[in-house]
DNA sequence: CCTACAATTAAGAAAAACTTAACTATAAAT
DNA sequence: ATTTATAGTTAAGTTTTTCTTAATTGTAGG
């Protein structure tokens, strides 16, 4: 055997199971394959090795101190291996499922319909931690993220959840819906979200609403959705929103849109983790689960577009080359 | 892949050598295969894990976080199952060699000799423990056990030193050499050694000196050879004994072999060890010292032939069959 | 003495591992 | 912009390893 080689390894493993059991029949169950195949794979490592490892007695075999002393490195060895094997391709925590997302999406959306997720599945407790930064899957306690992006994460598989569209909100208050529209909405301030979906908006917006674009950014910005929407509840203005987080509000008639136009956002909502986990039960039933929920999300879209007359699309497209 | 169970392990070493280099190329020279052989396994891996432990580019690849997370446990396990066989191969103290030896020999040979050896070694330290019981090797640290026997020893690795010869021995004051010498020594008392090639040797001593072997042992027993050789030089008796260790007595003139007579003994010197440890580079260098070393011993052998007129040889094979 | 048990061996079959050659994607050089 | 260089992928065939089967061996236990 050559200087810093490894015997073959599936000797060593045949090895692991016979010096445990101190039987090479043992061994043979163990692995599924014969006793004259672990006979001959022991043989195959002490030539290899150009010693004896066992002592052979007729209806059993005895360790060496070469054997002894090689059987605890070699044990070690692969449960080390079937550890590492083990924890990328079992759920860790197969009764807890840990979720990052938006604290927007948590609050406005996701935490009231946890209840009947929690009524569905009495054995997965829900860790919910809401932050605007991205969580990192490195500390093995995450197990999804919902994320408002573009889909695209170096490592990580992600799912759409759906898709968002942007619409017009302030507070019904601050609109008389008998005079014409755009002179009122060019009086209102502008609450300007920082989210990446933003960037591109509000130059449109004062386009199609007849302002000039001010040179300085809007005298009040948020860089949550969450203070936004309390914002404009509060009649502090206007903004482009998100539609899955204010279409409760419209409904209840506690915020309106005062122009029928949408932009289909270019980020939305995935789901995001490491492959492995969603392969994960837990992570199946909630997936499933979020995606029913989500049904009504689409369903109230559709049901808006339905009954908002003039509704029209406003295109990103010859905005995004602006900004390159 | 079934639970509980490894994937290939040779896919997992491939695993380990692309992991650490982020190039299947690389791998592949270092586990002497082609790239194609390291891109197989991978995939293989993959597929049994059912999971993508790689990003490919076109010119290199990128470990997954699953990757990365299984390479911290594979980079563990091969490592020590390399450290394991490692250790049970390889010298772990090269720079000393631990020798067990009877007493006799250390004490009347070896020692006086090593002093050549260490001038020769300057980096080998010798540690020498006498025993007249077979030492064990089963706490690692004895690297050679030079023995006196037949040059079996269970799981040992047994190379002959040198054969050895029984002459008789006594002082040289006891003997007058103008009168016939067996009447002489048949006043003698004879001091037996214990040692298990002169079981046989006494009845056919008696025979030989014309005396009649006595229904009780010697007065004077001894186990140790180096006993042996103070008596004989006190003139406290007769003995045999083996020519390694009289030889330089004899040229000396402190002891005489009154008869031209010698018997091969069926007991010789062997180096006896693990065969692992016949490799090392300690043991390499201290044999084939030893080996120039004996020459001394044969070659006085060869003279002492040619200078004893009448010298003939007493042969054991008949006194064997009725020790059975 | 016979039976039961477990390890060994030889020969052949099956599976795994590897090589070769062609292909693919794209980075780097011209 | 085009060409060359580089490294990973794939399919098919070859080689090696691993395994099975059946016979053998040694000996413990009845």
């Amino acid at each position: 055997m050559k200087k810093n080689r490894l015997p073959p390894l599936k000797s060593l493993h045949a090895f692991r199971y016979a010096a445990q059991s101190l039987s090479f029949k043992t061994a043979a169950e163990q692995l599924n394959v014969t006793q004259a195949a672990v006979s001959q794979q022991i043989k195959t490592l002490e030539q290899s090795l150009e010693l004896e490892l066992f002592e052979r007695h007729t209806r059993q075999v005895v360790l060496t101190s070469e054997g002894e002393y090689l059987f605890t490195y070699v044990s070690q060895a692969f449960d080390l291996l079937e550890q590492g094997v083990k924890e990328i391709i079992e759920d860790p925590n197969p009764n807890k499922l840990v979720i990052s997302t938006l604290p927007s999406f948590a609050s406005r959306w996701l935490v009231s319909r946890l209840g009947r997720f929690q009524a569905q599945e009495q054995n997965i407790d829900i860790q919910l931690s809401p932050s605007l930064a991205i969580a990192s899957f490195q500390n093995q306690e995450l197990d999804l993220s919902i994320r408002f992006g573009q889909g695209q994460y170096e490592g990580l598989k992600s799912e759409l959840l759906f898709e968002e569209e942007l619409i017009p909100i302030c507070h019904p208050s601050l609109i008389d819906m008998k005079k014409p529209i755009p002179p009122q909405l060019a009086k209102l301030p502008i609450i300007a979200d920082n989210g990446p979906d933003m960037k591109a908006v509000w130059p449109l917006f004062h386009q199609i609403i007849g302002t000039e674009e001010p040179l300085t950014p809007s005298r009040l910005q948020v860089s949550d959705s969450t203070v936004l929407i309390e914002a404009l509840l509060s009649c502090q203005g206007i903004s482009m929103m998100r539609y899955s987080l204010v279409y409760e509000l419209i409904q209840k008639g506690q915020l309106i849109s005062p122009l029928p136009l949408h932009m289909k956002s270019r980020y939305n909502f995935y789901l995001v983790a490491p492959a492995p986990h969603f392969k994960y039960e837990k992570m199946l039933k909630f997936k499933h689960w979020l995606k029913g929920e989500v049904k009504e999300i689409q369903a109230s879209w559709k049901q808006y577009q339905k009954e908002t007359k003039g509704l029209y699309e406003v295109d990103f497209n010859h905005i995004s080359n602006l900004e390159d």
